[in-house]
DNA sequence: ACTTATGCTACCAATTATGTAGCAACAGCA
DNA sequence: TGCTGTTGCTACATAATTGGTAGCATAAGT
């Protein structure tokens, strides 16, 4: 694949291909993160998936799914489509709290509490 | 602030303004994710934070911070700079283990041991 | 044979990000 | 007061990424 995104290769980020940099890299890129989410109860085929993504074009969600591939987080499989490997689960599993903290983040607007913040 | 991102509010991935959909559009931007890894150690002004993150231009680096401090993520301080509010740390308490993931990605790639997968 | 679903690719338009220059406000200092 | 440096940022043009739409080849179902 060109252009492949893999630690220890140079990427948007780095130069050094730091593992962590280009991790934060692929992530960072639109729609990685939604689809990575949209996983993580069940596999979906390219389609499904496109739906669950709102509609995400086809030619986003196919780059998206190779370098994800190619990263070990999703794989495809025959009839169930495309399923998250066990890394890829357990990424997900630390992207969880982030419903949580967005959930916190929606009540904090909602009654805006002066703090002094810490 | 116009376009602004948050819970209740349609951004690009959802009309509905679902806490976790906008959340992830925001983290799903460039260098969002790196800018919150840049601050986990301490805080920097704008421009070591440009540093930081490796050159990033201050044109995206403002446009991030405005999105970032509105979701009070960060905030600034007279002579520190840019510092994780006490939700920001929240944040990147749950993105601090994809270091780990990162790690043993490369550590795979380095030996790509033939497996099924589950 | 015909229809439907699936996993894409091509292509161009629109949106975002980047690079560079530079400015206003402030601090330190002679 | 008149420098000099730092800081936070804006403007603007260019480059890169993303998105929309069309459509195609393959396979399965009826």
């Amino acid at each position: 694949m060109k252009n492949e995104l893999k630690p220890g290769k140079a990427s948007n980020y780095t130069k050094s291909g730091r593992p962590i940099m280009v991790l934060l890299d692929l992530l960072g890129r639109k729609q990685t993160l939604r689809i990575l989410w949209e996983l993580k109860d069940e596999p979906a085929t390219f389609r499904a998936l496109q739906e669950r993504c709102g509609g995400i074009s086809p030619s986003i969600l196919n780059r998206r799914i190779a370098e994800m591939r190619s990263a070990g987080m999703i794989v495809h499989q025959p009839t169930l489509g495309y399923t998250l490997t066990s890394e890829g689960s357990e990424l997900l599993l630390m992207l969880r709290p982030l419903r949580t903290w967005a959930e916190k983040w929606e009540k904090r607007i909602e009654s805006p509490d002066v703090r002094a913040d810490g």
